[in-house]
DNA sequence: ATTAGTGTACTATGGTGATAATACAGTTAG
DNA sequence: CTAACTGTATTATCACCATAGTACACTAAT
């Protein structure tokens, strides 16, 4: 997965959302060690500082620990790994329906233009039987 | 309609996105006068100067049109006009696209947490015809 | 002409986000 | 032990955004 900072949103809020949707995906597994502070600044081209505070913010929401001068890991709670893609999708719903909203915008039309701004396949449309 | 401030968003570009709404729905129309800096930034409880940004900015964007020290207008111009709407919904389907990308979400989820996210019938199922 | 209302411009302050450059304490591999 | 790596903390600078306060030129209504 390829991480591709916008100007919109914060970088270090980026970093987070990069991270919550690899172990949404299951690339990164509870318990597994997280990459270092410096190491992952320099792959990413931004200071270490906004990795610190994008840590620190993941820590803050569970996701990581971090035991004294150790690499932090992934949190072993499957409680709360199992909540994050929910609470990924619901959020950008939640973001883009407000934004959206009194539009007077009919399924159709979006459905359409979600499909096609997909295009390459991405997204499936057959029933997963929710 | 009523504006409401998130705290992600510069006040000002959310200011210009509540004008775009008004356009698109016919709200305000062609060559109508638009509110004063002032005044308005008394309605919506924000500074003028914020407000005066906003106003640039559309102007930046033909949206609005402004001579002298008379209070600006929208533009008569049908063709920016027709665009607005068709932007606004494009740049959001993009940026929710963009949002859920990788995260294997079925067409079927999307519209169903859609739908539950409009809830008070905002959203209407049937088809325009496009 | 006066007054109140336009748009516009400027300076200043405070908060947040990102960067840069250090610094320190603890861990680990050699 | 030493060296290189961890996380953490601090200070400083810069940009953007929002606010406050003030000022000026012009227009319109009186």
């Amino acid at each position: 997965m390829i991480i591709q900072f916008n100007t919109r949103a914060p970088v270090y809020i980026q970093v987070v959302d990069y991270f919550k949707k690899k172990m949404a995906l299951g690339e990164l597994q509870a318990g597994e060690e997280m990459p270092s502070r410096r190491e992952l600044a320099t792959e990413l081209k931004i200071n270490p500082n906004t990795v610190q505070k994008a840590f620190k913010e993941m820590e803050e929401q569970q996701l990581i620990t971090t035991e004294r001068n150790r690499p932090s890991r992934v949190t072993t709670d499957e409680h709360v790994l199992k909540r994050i893609r929910t609470e990924l999708v619901d959020e950008a719903v939640a973001v883009f329906v407000e934004s959206i909203q009194e539009l007077d915008v009919t399924m159709d039309e979006l459905v359409d233009k979600i499909k096609r701004q997909y295009g390459e396949g991405n997204l499936d449309d057959r029933s997963t039987g929710s």
